[in-house]
DNA sequence: CCGTTAAGTCAGCGTTCGATGACTACAGAG
DNA sequence: CTCTGTAGTCATCGAACGCTGACTTAACGG
């Protein structure tokens, strides 16, 4: 039926368990689920990765998305949003990979994935960014916002923010990270992480 | 054993249920596991509140803390975050229900339900202080910042947030209120949901 | 054309899930 | 004390779960 290709076929699976474990969550999302989406039988799961948790960690690796420390660093909170709202995430069910991983976030595994990557790739650039005595505080406090903005958007689906394109949201962003950092910031990024709004 | 009290044994299948889906989420939750926690049998679940998902909206069912929308306009931020940061909510696991409740998002109900509340307590409130054109726009994302609070600090489990007090967050609260309302708002408030702080 | 290797399939294991219906035991009325 | 209604228990159902080992079949070098 198939043309007999392992990693082919192992990239249908991890494509599959992304897309699954970020809409649905760990738990609601079988590996019989998985293996159907993907047109590929339930037991080569266990072959390729050992176990339901194993494929979960590997389906939910990602990396940040290129470009986000290329650019302006008072242009740093717009990217970092535009992330959030513009960029295409259809590969994790249309949601930042944050968010949905919040879905799974009963399990340690997915807390502990989730904590390192906010840490290592929003709180820890913003506060180097930050002026003033407490910028670990306003770091995480300005990350905060972001997520909450994701979950607001996708997950709570709230009218005005759903709609709401980044040029909208670029006045705003403009007065909270400046307010903040406590240094000037701009709401615009010209070149986030690629070809822009589609 | 137990005295046969119809009541009583609802209350704690009820407050046994609340804590589970908060800490574990829908699908990780069987109904075993929650009559296991409160001394019931299990059958009994089907009996009061017909199946697992109807015990679910029953549990899941909460009402805006008391005294949210008494005091100074200027303080209804403040409020809220203390709501978020302050109040006590281990009948929930500790968490804000709505934080906890994300956990649960794969299911539209609890989906649906987020947005009610999100909306009808928290951005319709915050709307009627907003001054400017997209009133609604501001709103939404000053509620986005108060839920991504509760993230960070309950699920996420950021350092500096998971330590820090209402009084360590009321100037970046001020900052923030009145720069998305676009009115002075206070980062304090006196006396928000009761007695206070332990 | 054959034989080896690995990709893919199949039947099924033991467990747990949500849910049901028949049963038991206790409390209050007479 | 007995009767009766109901709170609580028990045995179990069929389906779905994660996972395993034995099997089949396609691809490829000789």
């Amino acid at each position: 039926m198939h043309k007999r290709d392992r990693e082919a076929t192992r990239a249908r699976l991890l494509e599959a368990a992304r897309l699954r474990f970020a809409r649905e969550g760990y738990d609601a999302t079988s590996v019989r689920d998985i293996a159907r989406d993907s047109g590929v039988d339930a037991t080569l799961i266990f072959r390729y990765f050992g176990s339901k948790k194993q494929l979960f960690e590997q389906a939910a690796a990602t990396d940040a998305p290129a470009g986000l420390f290329q650019g302006p660093e008072e242009e740093l909170v717009a990217r970092m949003v535009r992330t959030v709202v513009d960029h295409d995430w259809t590969e994790y069910g249309g949601e930042h990979p944050l968010v949905a991983m919040l879905r799974s976030s009963a399990h340690e595994d997915a807390r502990l994935r989730i904590r390192t990557e906010v840490c290592d790739t929003y709180v820890n650039a913003l506060r180097d960014l930050a002026a003033g005595e407490d910028a670990e505080l306003r770091a995480e406090l300005l990350s905060a916002w972001m997520v909450g903005i994701g979950i607001l958007r996708s997950v709570v689906a709230t009218p005005a923010l759903t709609q709401a394109s980044v040029a909208d949201l670029a006045p705003h962003i403009a007065t909270v990270a400046t307010g903040l950092l406590g240094r000037p910031m701009s709401g615009t990024a010209d070149q986030g992480d690629g070809p822009g709004p589609a």
